[in-house]
DNA sequence: AAATAAGATGCATATAATATACATCTTATT
DNA sequence: AATAAGATGTATATTATATGCATCTTATTT
């Protein structure tokens, strides 16, 4: 049981726009920073973009911004939006062809494992994941702010 | 975010043995009943004899039987035995590159989530997801209990 | 002993999902 | 016009997973 590095690369792609502290920031600087394929971080920022959690500017000087305040990013609805499929097992996903689906009592049990699954995760917001560590996690990622004159 | 179907198969055969009450049953038949590979099959029935959940006997007459109670066989430990990989992301596994780890704040919370999943599934045994509909199961998958004269 | 029926095991192959790369396009700024 | 950014579609590579095949071992029955 794996997230896709998708999701993996999804959320910090998110940490470190939210370490930006409102800054630009290019989908470049943050593939190097982590180490990290470029071309797949662009697809994940275009989701997310997509989805309404980054907002992507195109141009010179353009670059990605959180669209909403880091601390109503709550980490399971961005998993959710990140992962392509949340179905558990054959038989809570589409083309199910188990024979015991009509009767069968593991559906309910897996549906409710993943909703607490994802009930713990929504109880943290990206917020919570960058701010308390922030100098350092600025640090290992190299991001220096810009402070106005 | 999805359970092999190594694992799916998995608790789908340890059903069907359970729903068997204590007769021996062979793969191929629960294979022909679920409509899936014997050969697959065949190593998840093997993997759950190496971890002591089924008893395997070979020759004529032999087949499976549960090596413990249906109501001790909890579906988070059943889970964690037939799942190859339990780490959700880069940073819970092995061969973990992310260059934040040692500061990074998402790791807790990812394993709390997975904790809270387990839990979850835990709270349930094969005995709760088979006893309770076992007429309309058996029927499902062709099971007729051979009754003692 | 031979035949048969079961599981065990190792190897090879197929499939599908995922990740990555490449090329080209669009948009915005200078 | 040049440049710097993201957008997008297609192709390819990689990996994990599933499946199939062949052979071996074990146990029972005749």
């Amino acid at each position: 049981m794996r997230l896709t590095q998708h999701t993996d690369y999804g959320l910090r792609l998110l940490m470190y726009v939210a370490l930006k502290n409102g800054q630009r920031c290019t989908i470049r600087e943050a593939a190097e920073s982590f180490a990290i394929s470029r071309n797949h971080l662009m697809k994940i920022a275009n989701l997310l973009q997509h989805h309404g959690v980054l907002n992507a500017t195109r141009g010179k000087g353009g670059g990605l911004q959180l669209a909403k305040p880091a601390n109503t990013l709550r980490l399971g609805d961005l998993v959710q939006t990140l992962e392509p499929d949340m179905a558990l097992a054959e038989c809570l996903g589409e083309n199910n062809q188990c024979v015991v689906t009509s009767q069968c009592l593991l559906i309910g049990v897996l549906s409710d494992a993943l909703h607490e699954f994802l009930r713990t995760l929504n109880q943290y917001t990206l917020e919570d994941i960058c701010v308390p560590k922030q100098s350092e996690l600025r640090s290992l990622l190299q991001i220096e702010l810009v402070t106005a004159e």
